[in-house]
Order: structure tokens, then C-alpha cells, then sequence
DNA sequence: ACCGGGATGTTCT
DNA sequence: GAACATCCCGGTG
């Protein structure tokens, strides 16, 4: 066990009003903070804007459905989906009720239970897979299905986001990754230099 | 480092 | 039937 792992997590969990704002907002402001789920927690360092029915990349942009009735339900609460017929991907969901309007958590930095992390995602050969992509850090986070509308705010089932008092971290901004529609849009953010990134700008 | 193909199944047309 | 907010592995350079 690392010292890391046996500190103790300091921090406030975030509330209902930083969510409650447009997601482009939102996105930046999330990079530094801790995701925490029992006894794993990582620094977010990459994130996207999802942003409702005026954004075609979105799984809100045609609308309500059963799949995505998480995004357009309130804000802070986890819109968690399955994809590729086999990964998971989560979101915090963002803006005022209704509106459909989510972050992607695309990558983070370990901080805490690695070693649950490298059982839980025994395909990474280094550390620095462990959460280097948006479906690689539900696997090493246990996030799936169950994990859908889970509120971030009050850690209903665990999953929570908290500030830890770091600085912000200095972004860089890029185009979104996989998407064949409203892929030109500039909704990614990168901490800056950071290797644990999916993918550099 | 970069690229290509396969895995695998839900969701929506 | 096609698309999919992905990942892994094995090839080549």
C-alpha cells in the first residue's frame, strides 16, 4: 500500500449548483477534481461536453428515450450507458432539468486503490492505462448499469465527486473523440502536459 | 509509434 | 440491419 492510498480523503463533495450550469462550463472545471467510489479515487483529467438537443454528437439529440432518461432527468446525477456491446461509459450529468446535458469522464490519474484498480483491469500493462480512456476508467471504477442515476450530490450509491482544494488545472481544448456526428465541435478538455490523457489535442 | 481488424450486444431506423 | 461518446491485440515500421 502506497502512502497515497493511506491517506485520508479531504475534500467537499461538490453540490447540486456547480452541475446546474451549461456543460461547456461545467467541463473545465471538473479537471482536477476527485472521483471517488468507495475505495478508489482518481484526479479527472479529461472530460467532454454533451450538449442536448442542439448538439448532434449527443444521445440527447433526438430526444427522451429510455436509455438516455438519466441526461434529461436533474443535475449531478450519473448518467452511466453501454456501448460497443461490451464498455461502459459515465457522465455527470449537467444544466437545469431536462435539458439533456452531460459531461463525459474520458480519463483520470489514480490517487487512490490501485490495487483494486489493476484487479478490476488486468488488460493494463502499465498504471497509466488504468483510467485512460472513458470506458477503461468505469472498469476500474466498478461503474456499470447499476450505477445509472446514482446521485453524485448526496453519494447515494457511493459514487461521488469531490474538491480537494486543488488549483484548477491549466486546459487544453480539442475536438471530441469518436463521434461521426458533431465531431468538428471544440467540447474536449485536456489538463495540460498530462500523460494520463486519452488522447493529446 | 501507428495502424487495422475483431469482439460483442443494445438501441434505434 | 446499421450504428455505436471503445478497447485490445497483433502486425509493421
Amino acid at each position: 500500500m502506497s502512502t497515497e492510498s493511506g491517506r485520508r480523503l479531504r475534500g467537499a463533495r461538490l453540490r447540486r449548483g456547480f452541475y446546474r450550469r451549461d456543460a461547456r462550463v461545467v467541463a473545465p472545471e471538473l479537471l482536477g477534481k476527485l472521483l471517488v467510489r468507495g475505495p478508489v479515487a482518481a484526479r479527472i483529467v479529461e472530460v467532454e461536453a454533451y450538449c442536448g438537443s442542439e448538439d448532434p454528437g449527443s444521445h440527447a439529440f433526438r430526444g427522451p428515450t429510455k436509455r438516455n432518461a438519466t441526461m434529461f432527468g436533474p443535475p449531478g446525477h450519473l448518467y452511466v450507458y453501454f456501448t460497443y456491446g461490451m464498455h461502459w461509459c459515465a457522465n455527470a450529468v449537467c444544466g437545469e432539468d431536462g435539458e439533456g446535458v452531460a459531461v463525459l469522464l474520458r480519463a483520470a490519474v489514480p490517487m487512490r486503490g490501485l490495487d483494486v484498480m489493476r484487479e478490476r483491469r488486468p488488460a493494463a500493462k502499465r498504471d497509466l492505462d488504468l483510467l485512460r480512456g472513458p470506458a477503461r476508467l468505469c472498469q476500474a471504477f466498478g461503474i456499470d448499469g447499476v450505477s445509472d442515476g446514482a446521485d453524485l450530490v448526496t453519494a447515494d450509491r457511493e459514487v461521488t465527486i469531490v474538491d480537494d482544494g486543488t488549483p484548477p488545472l491549466a486546459a487544453v481544448v480539442g475536438t471530441r473523440i469518436g463521434l461521426t456526428k458533431g465531431a468538428d465541435l471544440p467540447w474536449r478538455w485536456c489538463a495540460a502536459d498530462e500523460p494520463h490523457v486519452s488522447r493529446r489535442p
